[in-house]
DNA sequence: GGCGCAAGTCAACACGCATTGACATGGCGT
DNA sequence: ACGCCATGTCAATGCGTGTTGACTTGCGCC
């Protein structure tokens, strides 16, 4: 259970609670389903990460599954896509593919989260529905043509592709390494939003 | 555990001999892993699959990782990348991600393999290597430039990515939409195959 | 200020797991 | 045909898990 040091508020001496309890959990299950996956969290790494007791978890939540459903939802929320400027849009997503697996930064969070739950046949199903109404609808939207849905269908399995190179890579690429992986995806990205 | 139902000759009778009932647990492992991830599968599973014992795992596999390093080297041999036709090459991968999400087809269950091997933190660094040795150095090699390295980086990334959007996707693609995704795809892969 | 109940703590439980070692047994070489 | 060793069986162990229930403690209200 290695790089989910904590924010000091989730630990900080906090009043009796419940609300306050509640959201400290379901923060710290976001960040350590997110990083470790569903089978490999326990309760306890969960309840210490939040400074709280086991126990309450399965009294909150209803227990484990319940607990990362609640995650799962409060994880997936719509982003401000049609803010993105267009002409930098794939450099932007190829600066972050290359940018270090760093858990603080909340999109790699977020999709770590989503790949976990792909894996899991439960899951899957939906996840695809929020994938489709709030990652593939709004580019398609913003890409704003009759091939947008395709396109950004595309789009999506790339950008997710290479999360998934940079979850096994472990490490950011540094260096030459990183403007020549930079040049590359951007490249392949505009071949894929630009062309008709 | 569904979708296991097995083939006759894995569990019929079998003389004694270790290097059959190996094979079979083998072949039961790589099945269970593809299916329900290293964490969700359990060496009783993967036994009883084999119509085994669990005990003869640890023996003949050193524990369950390294029976699982092994069957994740087995699912991932580069059979007969050499023997790939460079100017079908895109398009047949394209293909192949446009396929339906059938477990009975061997190539996506060895995505499926993959997928959940990198979302484990256990199995990541074993899929690192696996894939730096028999799926990254091959294609570098099979690309045979300088900037080979990285762009078969590149590739591997985006044919993960494929799967785990069919993944999600749950089905097969069908009719204008799916030569329209084979199309994009091919440029796509073209791009970084071809490119210097 | 003191009571009552919500909020938090703690120990124990039942379960499934991988792994181990002791035991049985079938097949091959002599 | 027989003995030996590889091969397969089985029970037991230790560990980690989610969940439960009984206990304690602090906060807010009268």
């Amino acid at each position: 259970m290695t790089d989910l040091a904590e924010p000091a508020h989730l630990v900080a001496p906090r009043r009796r609670d419940a609300g306050a309890t509640r959201a400290a959990i379901l923060e710290a299950a976001k960040r350590a389903f997110a990083v470790t996956g569903y089978d490999r969290t326990s309760l306890r790494d969960i309840a210490a990460l939040a400074g709280s007791d086991v126990a309450l978890i399965p009294r909150y939540f209803g227990g484990k599954e319940g607990l990362f459903t609640e995650a799962l939802k409060a994880t997936i929320a719509p982003d401000r896509l049609r803010d993105w400027d267009r002409s930098r849009f794939s450099r932007d997503v190829a600066e972050m593919m290359a940018g270090a697996a760093d858990i603080a930064d909340p999109r790699t969070r977020t999709f770590q989260f989503l790949l976990q739950a792909a894996t899991s046949p439960t899951t899957a199903p939906l996840l695809g529905r929020a994938v489709q109404e709030r990652f593939l609808a709004p580019i398609r939207d913003w890409l704003g043509d009759a091939a947008g849905q395709e396109r950004a269908r595309v789009l999506a399995a790339i950008y997710i592709g290479f999360l998934v190179e940079r979850l096994i890579r472990g490490a950011a690429l540094e260096g030459a390494e990183r403007t020549a992986f930079v040049e590359r995806v951007t490249a392949v990205i505009d071949g894929v939003i630009g062309a008709a």
